[in-house]
RNA sequence: GGACGAUUAGCUCAGUUGGCUAGAGCAUCUCGUUUACACCGAGGAGGUCGUAGGUUCAAGUCCUACAUCGUCCACCA
């Protein structure tokens, strides 16, 4: 059958994937027969599954699809895990966002029918998700999809936080806590976001019995404040160090000590600083060192607490007004300045946060536990340690390593400075958390308690708590999963950990690096006692064409990946994303981008259509088409230069890519791929051969067309990990056995990188485009053949007679010796 | 306030352990439909690699300072 003029992607992307698909290549164990060693994992970073892909999933999806493509051809046991994380605080915002529009709410509806309404919501997105990954040409293996909320993995954590609890790693506890009002929930430190916002400084006293005034954004919470705290070098207060006053604060009695603390600046405000050990993290801590009583204003509704007279009940903002009304009157305001300062807010509702004290589970990063795994404790070299030290030397260590390298310091201090991680939310949508309490007894488990009157924890896990297991809590055995009651058996009756865990690269954004990255190996250096992952490859953001990020708040920033699918197709897409892009850069996509590389995939297309063309009528042998595997570089001889040249330089690719993509250098690899295609095989092999004889029936053309069937099958299957889709379906039309998508990796002959023939025929090259740019100049006409001479010093110019003459237009003639000359290349001089 | 990254042709970016006469794509200009491809071919123009020093036989690449942009972290009441 013949090839179409040109490649026309939606006609034929569908199909192929189903091949793929139908195939069951992706899954390794369908591949055992050819007997790997090793084995390359990557469990794919799971979309949310609130909405549909973007460029940003596309970008890493090509990334990890990559990898795996190359690796399975190299004949590696293979596994690209696709699943979707149910994402909960995102999706619960969703789903009620919905709610509100049509006129009720979660509480309204009650748990179960919240729930019931979400996972239908869920479902809906994950089947775009899937879908959208198939487009996108992900060769993962859909068998092992996973997904965060299902019954397995929510068993894995359940059990997870039950050995942590065992182990003294989770506790419940009250703490300060970022709340926020609107979620009615917990937020990690690093869920808070801030907003820069112009801010009232108020300078007050409390009351003029008390003799210091102290600065404030937010007297309300002065309410709460059970001391005063100045730098000790202070020598305006040194004399009230030490002292308690007893105070009343616009109607509110207030009991101050005055402390001393290192931090406060002397030069900020008064020097002074009211201490409000509920609301403050900075001050909760001051309370802790000195003792203070701690003393509760705001509730989680962020209302001031019953309690404070003529304020309770009101919104923190309202109670500000009154007490800035109140300390006027009385006389006790003595200034108000206009500063701007950091708001922080929720961020996904981007409420403004109230930080308070209430009772949540944490995870203890400090706290010492016991390495089980002998492999791991000689390599770290004791038995005990830290969650954070664990995880600081995993990657101090090179465990794991970072890519690019520059990320490993913001790791490092991040973790170096991470406090307890709060992991209970106040949502409905998640884990549930596997405690149960009845009157002062609590009870902790995988499985609800026995007997009954117990009452299960009305709160939800942490979305990150889940994804934190991501790498193994998806390999875990499925079948009877319900039979194990203890993790460690699990896993040891799991072949999957045994043959794809610790993954091989973890390939994501660097934006997640703490929420996720860091977390996963947290959880899993203490749950399987190994690293997740050997290498964590790091994305940089894919922006607009003006290097904005793009943003669903502003469509038309947004490039919308399946629009470009269809009309540029997947394999464009996937090449404009990664060609000319180091690991972490952002990279600016435009449509315009994406559209020369279809351009690229239609050149490779229709350098095909060549050979089909022209071997048609050269009565090849079967074995010399493309429809064998006789792809090895020994199968073809070199007759000509341009033999030895081509084939020199596509042994040199082979090497070159291979190394490349050893080292996560994807751009570079996809830029010498389209260098070689474009400007080596098609601008000057393709050409030559065209001419007679090579593109004659004599012995020198037949052979040429050899050499251009093995490059070109060569670089089919160098390109396909890139632009899987069009290599896939050229293969298929040249009909060939077996799919590309499990053809062996192309290997380097170095008995044919010949230095010799690649300088040789750089100086045709030279010459070739030099008479060319003469006559460009001297405005010859173009079809005019010239009459030339040329003095040269060794045979080799002579023994290109046939391809000068025609890809320059000329007659050329070798003479001894040139009197005068119009050119000089080297030592040739030339004479038109 | 701290850390990290970027700064290379009009635009978007590559450039691996220093070896470069600094590359590509797009845009632009000239010419051309030659037996795959106009989603094409040929040729041209366009750069003191942010600035100032330093190391070196050799610096876009390494070091120091500064400037501009970006990202992340912390957050001072």
């Amino acid at each position: 059958m013949d090839l179409p003029k040109a490649y026309i992607p939606k006609e034929y992307e569908d199909k192929i994937y189903k091949k793929w698909e139908d195939s069951g290549y992706c899954n390794p164990d369908n591949l055992e027969t050819r007997g790997q060693a090793r084995s390359f994992t990557i469990s794919m970073p799971p979309p949310n599954a609130t909405g549909v892909l973007h460029v940003g999933h596309t970008l890493g999806i090509t990334i990890q699809d990559i990898m795996a493509r190359y690796r399975r051809m190299r004949g590696d046991k293979t596994l690209l895990l696709p699943g979707t994380d149910h994402a909960a605080i995102a999706t619960q915002n969703v789903v009620e966002k919905m709610l509100k529009k049509e006129g009720t709410s979660r509480h309204k509806l009650g748990r179960e029918k919240f729930l019931e309404l979400t996972k239908n919501y869920v479902e809906k997105n994950k089947s775009t998700i899937n879908n959208q990954t198939r487009k996108m040409g992900a060769s993962c293996d859909w068998s092992r999809e996973a997904y965060t909320l299902s019954d397995k993995l929510s068993r894995v954590v359940s059990m997870q936080f039950k050995q942590m609890y065992d182990d003294g790693l989770i506790y419940q506890g009250t703490r300060i806590v970022n709340w926020c009002p609107r979620c009615c929930s917990t937020l990690a430190d690093d869920e808070v976001e801030y907003k820069e916002q112009s801010a009232k400084l108020y300078t007050f006293k409390y009351s003029n019995v008390f003799p210091l005034a102290i600065a404030t954004t937010r007297p309300e919470t002065k309410l709460g404040d059970t001391a005063v705290a100045v730098n000790p070098n202070d020598k305006r207060y040194q004399k009230y160090i030490g002292k308690t006053y007893q105070v009343d604060f616009v109607g509110v009695p207030l009991k101050l000590k005055v402390i001393a603390e290192n931090e406060i600046n002397p030069e900020f405000g008064t020097g002074a600083v009211g201490v409000t050990p509920a609301h403050s993290f900075a001050d909760s801590l001051m309370a802790e060192k000195n003792n203070l009583e701690v003393k509760k204003v705001i509730g989680q509704d962020g209302k001031i607490l019953a309690g404070f007279g003529k304020y309770s009940n009101l919104k923190t903002k309202e109670a500000r007004e009154k007490i800035i009304e109140k300390l006027k009157s009385d006389g006790l305001l003595e200034n108000q300045a206009d500063i701007k300062n950091n708001l922080s807010i929720c961020y996904r509702c981007h409420t403004e946060i109230e930080p308070l004290p209430s009772l949540q589970w944490f995870v203890a990063m400090n706290k010492e536990f016991a390495l089980k795994n002998p492999a791991l404790i000689k390599k770290y070299g004791k038995k005990e340690t830290t969650l954070k030290e664990i995880s600081l030397w995993a990657v101090k260590s090179g465990e794991i390593k970072i890519i690019p390298e520059y990320f490993a310091k913001t790791y490092f201090h991040w973790m170096e400075n991470l406090r307890d991680w709060c992991i209970s939310r106040q949502l409905w949508f998640g884990h549930r958390i596997p405690a149960w309490y009845k009157n002062n007894e609590i009870y902790v488990g995988s499985d609800k308690p026995k007997n009954s009157g117990w009452v299960q924890d009305e709160d939800t896990l942490d979305t990150w708590f889940s994804s934190a297991l991501w790498t193994w809590s998806t390999l875990l055995e499925r079948k009877n999963f319900e039979k194990f009651n203890d993790l460690k058996e699990w896993v040891k009756n799991s072949p999957d950990i045994k043959n794809f865990h610790p993954t091989s690269v973890m390939e994501t954004m660097h934006d997640i690096l703490f929420f996720w990255v860091a977390r996963m190996i947290i959880m899993t250096l203490y749950s399987l006692n190994e690293v997740p992952f050997k290498t964590v490859y790091l994305h940089g953001m894919v922006c607009d064409e003006h290097g904005k990020k793009m943003s669903k708040s502003r469509p038309e920033t947004c490039i919308e990946p399946i629009e470009m699918s269809q009309k540029y197709g997947t394999d464009a897409l996937r090449l404009s994303m990664v060609l000319s892009n180091a690991a972490g850069n952002s990279t600016r996509l435009s449509e315009q981008k994406i559209a020369g590389f279809r351009n690229f995939a239609n050149k490779l297309w229709n350098i095909g259509r060549f050979i089909q063309l022209s071997t048609n009528n050269k009565q090849l042998t079967t074995n010399d088409k493309l429809t064998t595997d006789s792809c090895e570089s020994s199968v073809v001889s070199c007759k000509t230069l341009a033999d030895k040249w081509i084939t020199s330089r596509i042994n040199n690719l082979i090497k070159e890519v291979t190394d490349d993509l050893e080292n996560f250098r994807f751009g570079l690899a996809g830029e010498k791929l389209y260098d070689f295609t474009w400007h080596e095989l098609a601008d000057w092999y393709v050409e030559i051969a065209k001419i007679p004889p090579y593109g004659g029936s004599a012995e020198v053309g037949q052979n040429s067309y050899k050499i251009l069937i093995f490059i070109y099958k060569t670089l089919l299957k160098l390109v396909h990990p890139f632009a899987p889709f069009v290599t896939e379906k050229i293969w298929e039309y040249f009909g060939n056995g077996d799919l590309l998508i499990i053809e062996k990796w192309p290997q380097t002959d170095e008995k044919k990188i010949t230095g010799q023939a690649e300088q040789d025929f750089e100086l045709i090259k030279e010459l070739i485009t030099a008479i060319r740019s003469w006559r460009k100049e001297n405005k010859k006409e173009p079809k005019e053949i010239l009459k030339i001479q040329i003095a040269a010093p060794d045979k080799l110019v002579g023994s290109q007679k046939e391809i000068i003459d025609k890809l320059a237009k000329v007659d050329l003639e070798i003479v001894e010796k040139l009197v005068d000359k119009d050119l000089e290349i080297g030592n040739l001089k030339i004479k038109f």
